[in-house]
RNA sequence: GGUAUCGUGGCCGAGUGGCUAGGCACCGGUCUGCAAAACCGGCUACAGCGGUUCGAAUCCGCUCGAUACCUCCA
């Protein structure tokens, strides 16, 4: 097998070979949330898929700086009246100052990512924080005669970037169908062409987040933030550039343009695009209304929902589907991944558990390959995840006495696990450790006490105790070689 | 309408020319005072129709269907 890693690359549309710009380190920019409400599933996607491919890189040797922005200024809402930031408005509809609503859902955002054991880019960046290198950039575009001017606005001049340039090249669009396809909208009449994009946009009356530029007081267009953001912290032209890939057209092509012109060459080498979460076949997002948060899903608190389920579920359910397909949320989906997730996290203890023999029945170097070359083949971890299964099946098996394994491959093996399952995959154990041992003490005494009853085949005493358990939550097992428990 | 992606067993999902993932559910079995859990085993699908090929879920064509984007909708 290919020992190398393979990426999509959108711009492409096939598998290349990762080769970092300047090995071994790895500039990675994805697009982070707008932080203008809380965080739905579709957040989740790109945040775990990113948190996957920040971490494998780690682990095979790079030095990543992770650079997630965080989106604070200048989107408009599409259903709002005129031209009004989203932030500003919910602002305004709550009495409070913008960058209070901007620090209220970051913070919370923080809180859902750190629940879904997503770790924290190297940098997070506000657009708000970078109004001056926005204005230097649009100045360098301006200058090299690829925007305009209009009432106070500055458009990037589309026509004149595609008879240089090729615009339309990472989504697949031509310009013509574009020119023939755009729909009527208020604020056109600015534009030149109905394609082109504002790179500034004059504030309106009523419009509270404004900034002063060289053109009018008012705010940074959509895709500036990230084309001078990513050029601060990564460099002019850097190595991945990841988003959902509804971000494709605009937002993505745009940034190709911008920085094309003001840097002289386009931003980065491999662009990854994570697909989308579909509820009944169709995209959960916040214009459709559709969308269950993060918090619902952890509290069961939604209409749709059957019932809670953990952040450690959300991240298997989504880790159990390759990036780049969609993946169809439903009750029973989600059951199947709690369900699954449990039984690997149990084998995964029971592997520490295990004995060693002379010889082992199994290929556990294969298995190991297995992993490494799904997670080579585009971060491919459903086939991780279907190994560590087979692994199971091994682990099960030396436990009952039906297989084998010598010292040295138990040791490669929970190596394995330790690496996939934790720091790769990023799942982690959601009993509480620090109480474990003090309710595990617990446990055992009361477990014996039921031994007791059973042994004076008092089964009265014995199932009285195992039905209150249940009550808590606990559910008592009662194996060849005395009884455990877990919690359900 | 344009661009792109996709249609896999009851459900979720891998897989790109032969070796026919995995999970959940289901059905058997082991274990057990009973139950549950756990473990073991079984369950052979690829939208339809043509074509290429010794051989196709996998390549090509057509048909049907779905989704995303085409708006500063992140």
């Amino acid at each position: 097998m290919e020992n190398k890693l393979q990426i999509y690359n959108t711009i492409s549309r096939k598998k290349e070979v990762f080769e970092p710009i300047n090995p071994p380190f790895t500039g990675m920019y994805v697009c982070g949330p707008t932080v203008y409400g809380d965080a739905h599933l579709g957040h989740a996607r790109p945040a775990i898929t990113f948190d996957l491919i920040f971490r494998y890189l780690q682990h095979i040797g790079y030095k990543v700086r992770y650079v997630r922005n965080i989106t604070d200024v200048g989107h408009l809402e599409n259903d709002a009246d005129e031209g009004e930031d989203k932030i500003a408005k919910k602002a305004r509809l709550e009495q409070l100052e913008p960058m209070e609503v901007v620090q209220y859902f970051t913070d919370r955002y923080h809180a859902n990512m750190d629940q879904l054991n997503v770790k924290m880019p190297s940098i997070e960046p506000k657009a708000s924080g970078h109004i001056i290198e926005q204005i230097e950039m649009i100045k360098k575009i301006l200058e090299k005669g690829f925007a305009y001017l209009s009432n106070g606005s500055v458009y990037f001049d589309v026509k004149k970037y595609n008879d240089n340039y090729q615009y339309g090249k990472l989504s697949g669009r031509v310009l013509d169908d574009l020119l023939s396809n755009t729909r009527i909208l208020d604020g056109q009449d600015e534009k030149q062409n109905s394609f082109d994009f504002a790179l500034w946009k004059k504030a309106q009356p009523e419009h509270i987040m404004r900034w002063p530029s060289p053109w009018s007081d008012g705010f940074p267009g959509w895709h500036a933030e990230c084309s001078a953001m990513s050029a601060k912290y990564l460099g002019e032209h850097f190595d991945i550039h990841g988003g959902g890939m509804d971000l494709l057209f605009p937002h993505h092509e745009s940034e190709i343009a911008q920085s094309q012109i003001a840097n002289g060459n386009e931003p980065c080498k491999y662009w990854l695009h994570n697909n989308m979460i579909t509820i009944n076949g169709q995209k959960m997002g916040k214009s459709l209304g559709n969308f269950i948060t993060l918090d619902e899903f952890f509290s069961g608190s939604h209409a749709s929902l059957e019932k809670a389920y953990s952040p450690m579920t959300i991240r298997f359910f989504i880790l159990q589907a390759h990036y780049r397909s969609t993946l169809d949320f439903s009750n029973e989906a989600l059951q199947a991944a709690e369900k699954g997730l449990k039984r690997l996290m149990q084998g995964v203890e029971t592997l520490q558990k295990l004995n060693s023999s002379a010889t082992s029945s199994n290929d556990i170097s294969k298995l190991s390959g297995n992993c490494y070359d799904a997670m080579n083949d585009d971060f491919n971890s459903p086939i991780v995840i279907a190994n560590l299964f087979e692994g199971l099946r091994i682990i099960n098996g030396v436990n009952d006495g039906k297989e084998s394994i010598t010292a040295s491959d138990l040791e490669i093996l929970k190596n394995l696990y330790n690496t996939f399952v934790f720091e790769i995959l990023g799942l982690k154990n959601e009993v509480e450790n620090t109480q474990f041992e003090l309710v595990d003490g617990l446990m055992q005494m009361i477990l014996n006490q039921r031994q007791l009853a059973k042994t004076n085949k008092d089964y009265a005493a014995s199932d009285k105790i195992r039905d209150e358990l249940i009550k808590l939550g606990i559910v008592v097992k009662d194996g060849k070689e005395g009884s455990s428990w877990s919690i359900e």
